[in-house]
DNA sequence: AGAACAGTTGAGCACTTGTTCAACTGTTGG
DNA sequence: CCAACAGTTGAACAAGTGCTCAACTGTTCT
């Protein structure tokens, strides 16, 4: 008597396995979406996501506002900028950093939901 | 003559950082997030949610589509699981896994939209 | 009972990552 | 012109992370 009974599962479906292999994106693709969240994953950084949603601000405001130096904000930013997700215009002798598009804000509500669920 | 002509900006605007600070979700908020997408931003446990919003399977299952040991994938489900991304129920001598909850699917294909673009 | 298998766990190691520090470029105002 | 400031950059270091390996628990089947 096995487990059968109450499922038709076999040990291991060699036919389930093969075809969520074929389901899954091409390897280039899971790259950049892991790459892309790994962007998110840090908290500096989605700081300076929050921190722009509400103004654009200059790499120093940025600096003042998260209490850090501008270096390391502006190492962040470079990481930012790379991932698309914030713009920087020159004005002077200062960079005005935005965010480069509203698919960031959409993300950022939809992880606030799961944590606040 | 300066910059100010076009803006009504300051060197630094105080008041705005001042705004900008109190704007800003709470610190524990803040780390959480961080913490969410940090679980998201790393290819095995992408591939992990992939392959769950495919066909709920068992960790050797799993092993099998990513072509890695049981080991390294029952690690990554504990911290799947921590997050409340993933949930297992127990079958016999195997664990079946499957998505927690919805809101993952929807930031997955946000994540695609983005990187489509 | 005991062999075989599914899954979990902790230590160890290689690798990655965020911040600091110091040096640098470029712009502004006196 | 030059001092002061905004911002960037690269090296170095500490802290964190993912995988492997080996040992372990618990379940199934003979």
């Amino acid at each position: 008597m096995n487990n059968k009974q109450y499922f038709e599962q076999e040990h291991v479906h060699q036919d389930l396995v093969e075809e969520t292999i074929q389901s899954l994106p091409d390897e280039e693709t899971l790259y950049e979406i892991a790459e892309l969240f790994k962007v998110f994953g840090d908290s500096t950084r989605t700081k300076i996501l929050l921190t722009l949603m509400k103004n654009e601000l200059c790499v120093c405001e940025i600096a003042q506002v998260l209490k850090m130096t501008k270096s390391a904000i502006s190492h962040q930013l470079r990481v930012l900028r790379q991932a698309k997700l914030v713009k920087g215009k020159k004005m002077g002798r200062e960079v005005i950093y935005s965010l480069a598009d509203d698919h960031i804000i959409l993300i950022i509500n939809l992880a606030l939901e799961h944590i606040a669920e």
